[in-house]
DNA sequence: ATTTACATTAAAACAATTCTAAACTGTTGA
DNA sequence: TCAACAGTTTAGAATTGTTTTAATGTAAAT
């Protein structure tokens, strides 16, 4: 069975309409068991190697702009050269290895969930996330 | 009372000449008492300012570059379009306000020391720091 | 079918950062 | 004293990631 009738309700939902290059881009993102992360790069690669011809990168950033909006995709901050994504939509931990700039979800398991005392007046808590930088041991920070 | 005696000794430190460009540098960055957050282009602003003449931009990074390497300072990843930096250089979290894009410091009084329970093998954790993004509460979270 | 609104594309524009090469400065040691 | 050297500053060019543009193409509504 083919998975697209779902593709397509989650680009309608984004507001975009089921084009091949979008069913192309939600087949590498939403088929795969596990959760990944990537960036923008990564993905067009991945995507021109599926669909055996070029996409625009004007196109995958649009699509995954508007995923990201809807909230079918999420932006994680490492640093600052490039942006990378997680389709793993959960609110969740990361480790981020300083040896091979490796980004790896830390299971909610691993971490006690962290208490907040105390708020900036007048906003609301969106999400609480904490990134553990590992790194050998005989390694400098960086 | 002048500092220009510290400063000259964190740019030695940093294994870099002091200047007066880079000492120009080191007293936006650590005369004020209280620590703050910039990115390069406001540090240049306040730096040609105080010079009341320009400075190169690539001089502006190689210092930032060269303390942030030995500690002086910490860079800070929120979104990707510009790199953050911190005066404060201890391990501490992070408000940040999604309706302004502000940066607020967030006191370890108003958070509980986050406990991980499991690391990856082999590897040493370097720092565990918490973003918590906030907005008004009829905010969209972005 | 025709029309309309939205998509795709390559290329241009843009913004943050890094690199480069030439001119400059300060220190060292003849 | 000053020549030589190592490191510095600078403007501008190059690079990188991302966004915009304008022409052409396609999906969907009538």
């Amino acid at each position: 069975m083919s998975n697209i009738n779902i593709y397509t309700e989650k680009l309608r939902e984004s507001g975009l309409r089921p084009t091949r290059q979008r069913l192309k881009i939600c087949e590498v993102l939403f088929s795969p068991e596990k959760t990944f992360h990537f960036t923008i790069n990564d993905l067009t690669k991945m995507i021109e190697d599926k669909l055996s011809e070029k996409i625009s990168l004007a196109t995958v950033y649009n699509t995954i702009h508007a995923f990201k909006k809807k909230g079918y995709l999420k932006e994680i901050s490492i640093n600052s050269d490039k942006s990378y994504f997680d389709t793993n939509v959960t609110e969740h931990h990361h480790f981020f290895d300083e040896d091979t700039n490796e980004l790896i979800d830390c299971s909610n398991d691993d971490i006690d969930s962290v208490n907040i005392k105390k708020n900036i007046t007048g906003k609301k808590i969106k999400s609480v996330e904490v990134l553990i930088k590992v790194a050998s041991d005989n390694q400098n920070q960086n």
